[in-house]
DNA sequence: ATGTCGACGAATCGTCGA
């Protein structure tokens, strides 16, 4: 069983790089975030052709999530039921597999633009949101796994230049409170889990050859609870699509489940 | 302040958001 995350940076330009991804990766769910479409607009032929189910939740020119799987899911939610919220960020459904029923909710967290300003407050807010209903969830659904680009980093390791980031966007301590308050919830960073390379990001500006130099931050991440815990096997970052032509500027984040229980 | 993408409206570039 393997779910993964991607936040493609418009599904409109990078629809055939996510199909060719799929069809060398076919994980059994795929979380897509920034798809920049409307709901009429999603493909969801070319995804029935090449063998996933879709759910999705659109917005016009931002945002935008959706869930791609191997069998169809249930009790899909859109957004955060108990915050009221213009945007399309969160994504949740129940998929059944071999490695027994999971919860997965896939969200494009806000940017936050930069501390002091309104969309951070908005940030803050959300933050706040999504970590009381993420509590309850977590109580009807024990096996849960939390995916998307979260735009927060943990600490140092996932930050490129520490030193110049520091309380920078993505990197200050009151984002980071929200990111280890879930934590704090039982929830486990599976990237960590494992042994890693030095360096290893999610996102790369597309600015000053950013990904060349890995100049990056590790802001897309996968959460898996405490009952999941027992059956996670691998995470990985796979840069390979980031080498594409007219790339996203993130990187799919894999992980892998035992079917054992 | 800048760099680069992507979407949009009203252009064939300027603005916004990331």
């Amino acid at each position: 069983m393997k779910l993964a995350t991607w936040n493609v940076n418009s599904l409109t330009v990078r629809l055939q790089q996510v199909l060719d991804w799929l069809s060398v990766n076919p994980v059994d769910v795929l979380a897509l975030q920034e798809l920049k479409l409307t709901d009429d607009k999603f493909p969801a032929d070319a995804f029935m052709q090449a063998g996933y189910h879709a759910q999705w939740f659109g917005q016009k020119t931002y945002n935008g999530v959706a869930l791609l799987s191997r069998t169809p899911v249930t009790e899909v939610v859109k957004n955060i039921p108990s915050f009221q919220d213009d945007m399309a960020r969160i994504i949740s459904a129940t998929v059944a597999s071999d490695a027994g029923d999971i919860r997965v909710i896939g969200g494009y967290f806000p940017n936050g633009q930069a501390p002091g300003t309104d969309k951070f407050e908005y940030k803050m807010a959300w933050l706040k949101g999504l970590r009381g209903w993420l509590k309850a969830e977590l109580a009807t659904h024990p096996r849960l796994v939390l995916m998307g680009d979260y735009n927060i980093t943990f600490d140092d390791a996932d930050v490129w230049d520490p030193v110049g980031m520091r309380d920078q966007i993505h990197c200050t301590d009151e984002e980071r409170y929200h990111l280890n308050a879930m934590i704090s919830m039982g929830l486990h960073d599976s990237f960590r889990l494992f042994e890693q390379p030095q360096k290893s990001y999610s996102w790369w500006d597309y600015r000053d050859f950013g990904f060349r130099r890995n100049h990056g931050l590790r802001i897309d991440h996968i959460l898996v609870s405490p009952a999941l815990k027992p059956q996670v096997k691998a995470c990985t970052i796979d840069k390979t699509p980031r080498k594409n032509e007219r790339p996203s500027d993130h990187a799919p984040v894999v992980l892998e489940l035992s079917t054992q229980r």
